[in-house]
DNA sequence: ACTGAGCGC
């Protein structure tokens, strides 16, 4: 389950976003999106955990918390495209 | 390129 997580500090970085989430479930990949030119977090960034129970526990979990002084927004991320209907693909 | 809405190369 991709997971994408918005409202990061800037100092934020792809290993302090792998460890919190790995304290609530198995985290095959993160990633913090960073600026190319300024080398700075872009405040959001991606995870993703291949166990759904644990990703829906850390997104409940995690969702809302306060880390670095402000408080984080988990959900869900790039949603399967299951409404080929509204993708259109030319 | 130094900041605050957003979806990665």
């Amino acid at each position: 389950m991709n997971l994408y997580v918005s409202n990061l500090g800037f100092n934020f970085q792809t290993e302090e976003l792998a460890t919190l989430f790995m304290e609530y479930g198995a985290v095959s990949s993160a990633k913090v999106i960073v600026d190319k030119f300024t080398n700075r977090s872009k405040g959001f960034g991606f995870v993703e955990m291949p166990n759904q129970q644990e990703a829906e526990k850390a997104i409940n979990e995690l969702n809302g918390r306060e880390v670095d002084g402000r408080s984080i927004n988990v959900s869900e991320a790039r949603p399967p495209r299951e409404n080929t209907r509204y993708s259109n693909r030319y």
